[in-house]
DNA sequence: CTGAAAGCGCTTACAG
DNA sequence: CTGAAAGCGCTTACAG
């Protein structure tokens, strides 16, 4: 089936194809009985534009790209890069802007994808995730002069706006709660410590614990995988303090951990209370259900599309913060025994 | 940064942009030591061909698009589909394709973004999932003669070329495994009952069932979901003669299986063994560990994206078959108490 | 082996 | 308000 090119809606409609090009993309310079004969035509052929050549005399791609940096088998598992992939697509489409899609294993790789699609001219913009110190990616994105926008931080990232969450006032909450119901020991696993925002909830913890008071509070590291989530928990478990509760960075960990509690003959929550970070599914698949960290991931997307297109568009951005994470009590939760 | 062209390299070269194109391309048409030439100042300057220009004269866009129709918290949560990407792109960055990826609701919002992509000229070819009976994506897709691969089968896709795994036979291995540990009342929870390896497992659970004189199998049907793979299990164990051992057709109705069972006061695997379909983290986080039915997912997506590469080609495609799914034994199986 | 030129399908100033 | 034309950056027959 050959596909219809303007050429061919201009003839049946009898007009110019520039006269097309105007009344497709809503510009002036055609009547409105011209402009609405054109879009009938155009539908009656089922007629969409090319977008190659609509990006090569645009200069403009009408797709934006994600190079998340992960092994595949953690990407799997964590079902906040769907949720977030979701909120983008909900506004990128409303735009009939397209998602490219590119799992990396290593920041470096994931700077030779940038460099390749801008190269290629093959997006017009790139969401950053899992913002580091001193990240290389940032200079990078500067220097080629690609729209971005960073989820994470705040932190120093030069004009490349950012959008972060008050990870500080959610941790706050969950240790709080936490001395609430009586715990007085309490742990937290983190993940990537190089991570920005792993620093800020890990900092957040301590500070909350010494404010009300609470004794033996520890930090064990882990790095978002079930594996180290298991490590850690069996590590923590294994101390002749042990805790009363812990806190994890991700839902797997905290699945895995809850899993290792069960393996050592601990009842959850009456021996061990488990708070997560990122409320999914998941949380609610297993027995008991875990109290989360929840927050609208999907909405966190769609506001970093809205902030990137805005970037692409030439428009100013603002570092913006997102709604917070709170406290979603399920089972997992109780006073200590 | 203003991104080179092709006339870049041709001034610094000092030939005509015809030369470079040779040179880029591998075509014949240059010589070797002027091919060398044009491929260190391509490198030197940093250049790649645009992507919109080259795909507007040679009508192809280099890229090939996906597009899952599930609700995104299910794809969230089944980490299946991420597997499958990271098989997709180990092939397609080997030939500089992109994927395009967009999550819809529905087969029809499905054909949809395929007329979308093929009116714009934005892939060169889809994958298509979870293949249903008389599938409406099928006469789309020859009509528009956009080339496509489907996972699923066998089936009637006309010219369509398909990428199945003996699920059959995976059933049947599962059936035997059971029975061998002495179980005799097994049941399955099977997915959305609409899809056609859903049916022909199972046509081959009843029937393995059937051919070791097992009493009493039965099929609860449920949607790939942890919500009704849950009920689906409440069901199964309030009935007067509770089966003693359940196959679930993926990993995330498993895990809400073994949720319920602990729920109710059974043991696993002591009151109940639990296989899952689709090997995944989640099933080795949970506690115990599941016994699944695993295939190598990456590789089966890789497969795909060959045969994908193939038929853009312009090369005759045949019907494939990829490694079928066989059990790995971990804590959730043992002979009935 | 190399250069000049047409063409892919749009958008957008520029004349009428 | 409309038409003719240039241009985006490549690829590819066509002459030399």
């Amino acid at each position: 089936m050959k596909r219809p090119t303007i050429a061919d809606v201009a003839r049946r409609a009898g007009v110019s194809k520039g006269a097309v090009s105007y009344a497709l993309n809503g510009q002036p310079g055609v009547s409105d009985t011209t402009r609405q004969r054109i879009l009938d035509v155009a539908r009656e052929i089922g007629f969409s534009p090319s977008n190659a050549a609509r990006a090569l005399s645009r200069a403009s791609a009408n797709a934006v790209g994600l190079a998340p940096c992960r092994p595949a088998k953690i990407l799997g598992v964590e079902p906040w890069f769907m949720g977030l992939i979701s909120g983008f697509e909900l506004e990128l489409a409303a735009r009939s802007y397209a998602l490219t899609l590119q799992v990396v294993a290593t920041p470096e790789e994931e700077i030779e994808v940038y460099r390749r699609w801008w190269g290629e001219r093959r997006i017009d913009g790139v969401i950053l995730t899992d913002l580091r110190e001193n990240d290389i990616r940032i200079p990078v994105l500067q220097q080629l002069e690609l729209p971005a926008v960073v989820l994470g931080g705040p932190a120093d990232t030069g004009t490349i706006p950012q959008l972060w969450s008050d990870d500080t006032g959610s941790m706050t909450e969950a240790v709080r709660y936490l001395a609430a119901l009586g715990h007085r020991r309490i742990a937290q696993v983190s993940g990537l410590t190089s991570l920005l925002h792993t620093q800020a909830r890990t900092r957040a913890f301590a500070a909350a614990s010494a404010a009300l008071g609470l004794d033996g509070t520890v930090t064990a590291q882990a790095d978002y995988t079930g594996e180290e989530g298991g490590r850690a928990t069996r590590r923590l478990l294994s101390s002749g303090n042990r805790p009363t509760a812990i806190i994890y960075d991700n839902d797997v960990m905290a699945v895995a951990g809850l899993a290792v509690a069960q393996e050592m003959g601990l009842a959850v929550p009456a021996d061990l209370s488990i708070v997560a970070w990122d409320d999914s599914l998941l949380c609610s698949l297993v027995h008991p259900p875990l109290t989360t960290l929840s927050r609208d991931i999907p909405g966190y997307g769609a506001q970093a599309a809205r902030q990137l297109l805005k970037a692409i568009d030439g428009e100013r951005v603002d570092n913006a913060e997102g709604s917070a994470a709170h406290i979603t009590a399920r089972g997992s939760t109780a006073p200590p025994r």
